[in-house]
Parts: structure tokens; sequence; C-alpha cells
DNA sequence: GTGATAGATGCAAATGCTTTGCATTTGCAT
DNA sequence: ATGCAAATGCAAAGCATTTGCATCTATCAC
């Protein structure tokens, strides 16, 4: 199986930061960039190996943090699930609301702080760098399911 | 010392929640509450000893727990400290914006998502039921330091 | 006030995600 | 092909957080 176009691209980004190109992160980003959300070291590591990619936990946590350090990937803590999640960063970042049963989530399409950064750069002086944003409830059908139960 | 009223307000507050009152909650609601950014368990285990009240750290972590369960407080994780954090949850809400550098905290007055929420709850059958914010830049101090090193 | 009891605490051990040291392997420039 | 710094695998350590259990205590009925 020959390699995606963007992964060749992200391969060459990464070269172009002085940085190797090998079977484990290609496995990596491969699985990144398969990926519309955001996934914990642990869950990109199952899904490598679903590609017959045979990866040690440890070279995962490295790379993406090592993405994460090169603004190629974003961390955020999922409190939830008790475990930091990555996700490549897009110049159209998204964010995600959740629901707090299922576990459902809804892509939200443009970022609702983007003005506020700048009105915020305006008032304090801050070089405003980064955001992070999650938002949780409950699904239409944990919903239901939910006032079934109630009965 | 007597306490504050605001301590008393929120045992009554646990009382009707049907939690007991203990000296140990006593000391861990007045430092919430002098507290205008959010603290992590072993930083308001710190601020108890400080006041002279000695609290087993496991009894921070389970209040503070107890509290999130109840909806009186918010959890959030700081990746950059690498700690849950937490604050008492007011009807007026605050995010906040840190300095990668130095940690210095500024208070976002209102909350930037009041309405996104209310239009992705139509959009999306969604129950919004909450949400976090971070926002992360470099403080006036802190640029002013950096361009100085990079002569 | 006293006693009963469910709930709270302290302590220490366990948990589990994440990091790290080190021996070995490998990409890549020459 | 060769050399070497960088990357990997593996196992052990780190460290915030959780948990089991014995002891204590707030609260309430009497
Ligand atoms: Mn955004
Ligand atoms: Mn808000
Ligand atoms: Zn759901
Ligand atoms: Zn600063």
């Amino acid at each position: 199986m020959s390699k995606p176009v963007e992964i060749i691209d992200e391969l060459n980004l990464l070269s172009e930061h002085g940085v190797r190109n090998t079977r484990q992160r290609s496995a990596i980003l491969q699985v990144l960039l398969a990926s519309d959300i955001p996934l914990s070291a642990e869950r990109i590591h199952e899904k490598t190996k679903e590609a017959d990619a045979d990866i040690n936990l440890s070279t995962v946590y490295r790379f993406v943090e090592m993405l994460v350090e090169k603004n190629l990937a974003t961390k955020s803590f999922n409190l939830e699930y008790g475990r930091a999640t990555f996700e490549l960063s897009n110049p159209h970042h998204r964010h995600h609301l959740t629901c707090t049963h299922c576990g459902e989530i809804v892509v939200i399409r443009e970022c609702p702080l983007d003005k506020l950064c700048r009105a915020l750069e305006e008032d304090t002086g801050f070089a405003v760098i980064g955001h992070r944003i999650e938002l949780f409830g409950v699904c239409p059908k944990c919903q239901r399911e939910l006032s079934t139960e109630e009965l």
C-alpha cells in the first residue's frame, strides 16, 4: 500500500523540521490524518495495530508530543476519559461537542473564539497564542433514553 | 476566627445536599472562596496548611470531586501544569487567559460561548450542559523579556 | 446528654497514564 | 558502504489520583 499524498506532505513537513521519517511515524500520522476527532495515545496505538504496524506505545507518546512541540498537533485532556488526546492542527481548526453519556461527538465548524482573541490582545497586551474549548452535553438519543428511565 | 458568611452559605448548601459539615470541608471551602483562580488539589492542600488546618490530601481529592458532582465546583485540567484544577462554580462563571511563561492569569469577564451554546442546541438537538475554555499566550512583561533574550 | 449509625477521614497501598534510561536499531548525509 | 546522531523497544520509574479499610465523628432520635 502506497502512502496517501497527505502523509507524504506531512513527512516532508517533518524532514523540513529536521525530523527523521520512520515507519512508525508514518503509521501514526496515517491514523491521525484519518481521524476527525482527537485520539488518546493508546487509541492511536490500537489503530496502528489494526493497520498491522507494530509500534511501541512509548514511541506513540514521544512522537505525538513532538508534533505538539512543533505545533503540528494539538493536545487536550479529556476529563471524562481521563487521558490526554491529540489531533493534527489544521489551519481550520475544529472544536467538539461531546455527549457525556455515549461519547458521540459533534464537530463545531467555526471557531467561536477568533474574534475574542483579537479583542483580548487589544485589552490585555497579551500575545494570545492558543486556546482549547470543550463543550459537553447530552445527545438527542441519550436524552430520549434518559427520559424513559425516569418513568 | 469565625467563618465568613460565604462559607456558612456554602456549608448550608452542602447540608441541603445531604452532606456533612466538617472542619476539613470548611477549610477547603475557605480556600476555594478566597481564590479567584483555579487550584489543584495539592495547592488547596498547601493553602489549608498555611491556615493551620491539618487535612489529608485524599480528603481534598474526595471533597472537590464531590463538589464537582454536585455542580458546586468546576474541574479543569491544566496541561502545562499536568494537574486537574478546581474552582467554585458561580453563576457568573469566568474563564482565564494564562501566560505560558510566568503563569500570570487574566480573568475574562464574560463568557464568549453563551450564544454559541444556544445555537448548538438548535442545530444539533444536544442539551448543552457545560463547557471549558482555556486561553494561553504571553503576557506583556514576558514578551519584553523574550525579545531582549533574542538579541 | 447519650448512644447508634451512616458518613467522613487518615493512612498506606494500589492504579494507571505517562515519562525515562539505556541498549539496540535505523535513517540519512557523506 | 560507512558513520553517527536520532529513533525505537523494553522495562522500570514517576507521579497525580484513587481506593480499601480501620478509625473517627457529625447528626439525629431518644
Ligand atoms: Mn478555536
Ligand atoms: Mn463560559
Ligand atoms: Zn449520547
Ligand atoms: Zn508572563
